[in-house]
DNA sequence: AATGGCTGTAATTTCAATGGTTACATTAGA
DNA sequence: TCTAATGTAACCATTGAAATTACAGCCATT
């Protein structure tokens, strides 16, 4: 499995707003057209990360802002946001081991810590890439392109 | 999205394996009472940790024994095994950005990288675990239970 | 060499999640 | 009021996971 295309959307549409927010006017049409994708689509997006705090949408006439500084706002920010792991857990757990097998009984107790320290390695690498990172670098990638 | 219960399944597996191989004939429908399964279930991921080497598996008379040694082999083995993950990627990038964007045009070059890292983080933590570990803690929690 | 118990695997079903799409109500600025 | 947005419900297609049935193939034991 994989995590959802939901996550590398929400960071092309960060990057957008970041790019064009002066150009054009970004809406959820302009967005769709660069990530080629469906409006409804962009919106949803757009409302997990408004529900999650990280933007302000203005409805009617459209237009993004961010709620704090580039550099606050972190993958790990826009992970949760967008939900992109179920109940939390990275790791599906087989449902219902036998509590009457010795195994079964203690399978939960043997790999839960385990597993959620791979997982927090993980997050905590999200943690370390903001989304100044994404203007730096795609200011980079658009200056060797001239 | 989260990683396939095959994987948590696998470690349950390995670990009745070493917990019961003395005492009972460990097979695929003395697994899947333990995991609370179906015997298919468990044949088809004996299948994958066979292809990938992990395992022997006698045909006809049943019995499934390791090819190395436990502390020889990680949860990253398992996790690989059991391809937990589609073409070997994590994340699932949305299919085609916009080449004609400026931003749609860079955007794998701008995160590919950021998201191999984040990827890697948690490759490296499962490298970290092996079944020799699996061993130890269920001992200790079976003790316990005295 | 026949049998019984096990593995290997194909085929099918159910279920849930993703991603896409249409349609329309709601909003707010011009 | 008109226009161009967003918000959201409803629906569909596709995919993958997990479960299940069925049966062929294998092999130690008798």
């Amino acid at each position: 499995m994989q995590i959802s295309s939901r996550f590398t959307i929400a960071l092309h549409i960060f990057t957008c707003v970041d790019v064009f927010k002066d150009e054009y006017k970004v809406t959820s049409d302009f967005l769709a057209g660069s990530i080629n994708t469906n409006p409804v689509i962009i919106r949803k997006i757009l409302t997990q990360l408004k529900k999650a705090g990280l933007v302000n949408i203005a409805r009617g006439t459209g237009g993004i802002e961010l709620t704090r500084d580039l550099s606050e706002i972190t993958f790990y920010d826009v992970y949760e946001a967008i939900g992109a792991v179920e109940n939390g857990d990275l790791f599906h757990f087989h449902e219902s081991p036998n509590p009457e097998c010795p195994v079964g009984k203690n399978i939960h107790a043997l790999l839960d810590d385990k597993l959620k320290a791979i997982q927090n390695a993980m997050e905590d690498e999200l943690r370390k890439y903001t989304l100044l990172d994404l203007r730096g670098g795609m200011t980079e990638l658009l200056a060797k392109e001239n």
